[in-house]
DNA sequence: CATGAATGAGTCTTCATTCAT
DNA sequence: TATGAATGAAGACTCATTCAT
């Protein structure tokens, strides 16, 4: 095989890194093509603009954090099990994987235009979790989308006040009630 | 005395409704000279920078949001009848000033850098019904910022969810369905 | 008597103190004002322009220079002596009254356009003392532009290297040394 | 390999004109593009402000004013030559290349914030034949810095007059005179 | 594939001056 | 005579994108 050496990975790598550590808009071409030690040029031979390289380390990132959700939910069961464990992944990569995490909620939120083309695989993870829990009887019935919605806002808000330093409480303590918190919403009223 | 007429009220709305619709980064003060019918310099005799009149618009969105809520929360008297005001008032602000809600959030999330003066009112409300509930003993202990965490991040995802057409069903089931979730949140688990 | 308070002097020092300490083009119509406790429409009802405010202020600075040397060369008799009262007070404003000085050599290098209307008092001064010596036949005959060009331009370079500290010598043995070189510019070969 | 071709130097001989004409400050970044037939954001493709340009076009004028001087100094052997070759060499430079000069000293005495690397080469020239006159025992005693500033003085100072017209002699009776001004300035007392 | 110099429209901001009151 | 809000032209600088090599 002859030397087919791409610079293309550099450039999501560098782009990654810049993009975690300054968001999408105050990371320029410049920057990106500096860090990866390639030209500026070389950047729109493999993405038609920046926005579209973000959109690919967007989804890059999606999918590890899929894939980080998937290992803790490998050995859960029920879907009372699934959920926690899904609680738990959530919180332990916000909390193991701060810049991915960050660069994820605000590339989502507010710096991207199109949506991933997976359609947010996590999110829609939680929604499996839910229809599953439906069926076989242990969660209650209602909407599948809101309450995914519900939970996920419940997740990601506790994670941005403790980030931002607002919780005094421990922080497995705060897992454990929002692992709770998240089970009463979808159990069946006693 | 000069010419007493203050361009001031035209340099925020124009701003106000800028931003609303594009976002601050991407309103230029141009844009906003332009559309409030007057020179670019005069918006900096009014505003040392687009930052600060990014906050002040901000600022200002933010009171009226606060007073809106207050009006569905006058007639509330125990903790549970407040937290259900807050929820519609929440709910239905979002849905009528949809704009405004809009830029509140954004702003409040990524584009503005220092925190209102006010601490976010509508933050502080929440906080002050629950803290009220467990007084009262009408809710559980648990910690204050968690437990409004957790509401905010239901109200808003749900709000986002609803927004981007995800959730199929009626507007007032969800305002129910979330209310009756969030008080489940802080009630006493019987 | 009526009130005919005029607020042109309170412009006046205030342009002053502002262009002695921040140099001309630093100083802004907005900053006179705001000092002069003014508005800036007022300015322009003294003064056509701000270039004309800088000029006046400018002629009264050097009038001031000027009446200073004056009082250096009153008891002054010979030329020699006169020359020697010259340089001693060239010196001693330079020191006593940073600023000003400072001011008017920046703003006649280079801030200033036109030339002052007194078409600088102290340089005639010292055309002057040089054509009383030559009539007197203590100075050796030279064109007097040339002798003052050369005497000023010894004074105020040993002035600029005085303040930005090159010269390691007292500073009454500069005044000496540099007494006795401009006599010994002017004086008669033996 | 890319497009090779440089603007740098279409970019300084630009703006070395247009400094040369008028001054630093009054040349604005879209004079120096039109010029120089590039866009204004070339510029900074090869400077980083505007300030980093003027002082690189500084260096290099000064650059050329002192292997010009050295080209007059090629010649003398003694420290009187020197300073004779100095004077002499320091004049014509002023009177051929008029606006290199007038440039060198506006941008050194008021333009130009930071001091050159070179630290002012011409003027440490003059230092070095001072000291050695000095050692060799043919100039009197005293402080360089001193001396240089006075001769520096009586140098521009006069190149200043001339300039304005206000010295009627003959331009050679001038080097004439300053030279032996400047020369009986250092020489040891009879 | 890769380069990187060049582009040029656009950004925020400044400030001497004007003029309706 | 004084005010001060408004002006508008100009300023330095940025950056995603292009294209000749």
């Amino acid at each position: 095989m002859a030397r087919t050496i791409t610079k293309r990975p550099d450039v999501i790598d560098a782009a990654l890194s810049l993009f975690m550590r300054k968001g999408i808009k105050a990371t320029t071409t410049r920057d990106i093509a500096l860090r990866a030690g390639i030209s500026e040029g070389t950047i729109y031979r493999h993405f038609d603009s920046k926005e579209e390289l973000a959109a690919s380390v967007f989804d890059e990132n999606l999918d590890y954090f899929w894939r980080y959700l998937r290992g803790y939910l490998k050995h859960a069961r029920t879907p009372e099990e699934m959920l926690h464990a899904y609680v738990q992944g959530f919180f332990e990569f916000s909390r193991i994987e701060q810049r991915r995490y960050s660069f994820i909620i605000a590339a989502h939120q507010t710096e991207l235009k199109r949506q991933s083309r997976e359609r947010m695989k996590p999110r829609q993870m939680l929604s499996k979790i839910l229809r599953l829990g439906q069926r076989q009887g242990v969660f209650r019935k209602m909407d599948i989308q809101l309450g995914s919605a519900m939970m996920m806002g419940t997740l990601m808000q506790t994670i941005f006040y403790l980030k931002s330093g607002r919780i005094a409480v421990n922080y497995d303590d705060v897992i454990g009630e929002v692992t709770g918190t998240c089970l009463k919403m979808v159990t069946l009223d006693k």
